[in-house]
DNA sequence: TTATGGATTAGCT
DNA sequence: GCTAATCCATAAA
């Protein structure tokens, strides 16, 4: 594995249709520096999450205070808190005043799972499929937060929030519909890890 | 100022 | 499979 530091995905990278960078995204490693441990994930399960033309989007109805990251230039972390108990992270997608983003939701767990396990709050011997499969667990086993994270920029290897490739070749994709959501839910913008036992929904316990 | 509902999860039936 | 928990951004007034 080459250094995290020569490794970070640069801006380019998210210059593209979300549709293009979910897929691409397959493969490639979320890193966490968490005091002076690191926590790594290789993320297998992300969603595309488009503008205008998606009622699904947050960034569907007009840019607000809220989801101002998502029309501001690529590469940059869009944190939010839903249902009351949960953050989920996303990556924003497109160039500057043009919306779009991935909202990553699931990662299979790498280095630090004891850090995980930690932050989850649940026993180490819990099942590990449960530790990082769905947006919500993943944003905590990560230490994800609004106030900590959001507008963070993923493309910078010195932060303590950013993406990586180790070279590792691209997987096979397979593309699903969206899970959770009531609008646009037909449309197939969800992308998956052939066959990944860390992939969230049907096959958890 | 108040009302509404969501890109989820855990826990129970 | 079903639902409660639980916050806050947004829209309506």
């Amino acid at each position: 594995m080459k250094s995290p530091r020569s490794s970070a995905l640069d801006r380019s990278f998210y210059d593209r249709d979300p549709r293009l960078v979910g897929p691409d995204l397959l493969g490639k490693i979320l890193v966490r520096r968490q005091g002076r441990k690191l926590l790594a994930g290789r993320i297998v399960e992300v969603e595309a999450y488009l503008g205008a033309d998606d009622p699904a989007a947050h960034a569907c109805s007009g840019k607000t205070q809220r989801n101002a990251v998502l029309f501001g230039p690529p590469g940059y972390a869009y944190v939010y808190f839903i249902y009351g108990n949960h953050y989920c992270l996303n990556v924003s997608c497109l160039p500057y005043g043009i919306p779009g983003g991935i909202l990553f939701r699931a990662v299979e767990p790498l280095q630090g799972i004891p850090e995980m396990f930690k932050l989850r709050g649940i026993e180490r011997s819990s099942d590990l499929r449960r530790l990082t499969s769905g947006p919500g667990r993943m944003a905590a086993a990560f230490g994800i937060t609004r106030e900590r994270d959001n507008g963070k920029d993923l493309t910078d290897a010195r932060s303590d929030l950013y993406m990586a490739d180790d070279g590792t070749p691209a997987p096979e994709v397979l593309i699903t519909k969206r899970i959770g959501i009531t609008k646009a839910a037909e449309m197939p913008l969800r992308y998956i890890v052939a066959g990944n036992r860390f992939v969230s929904g049907r096959l958890e316990l």
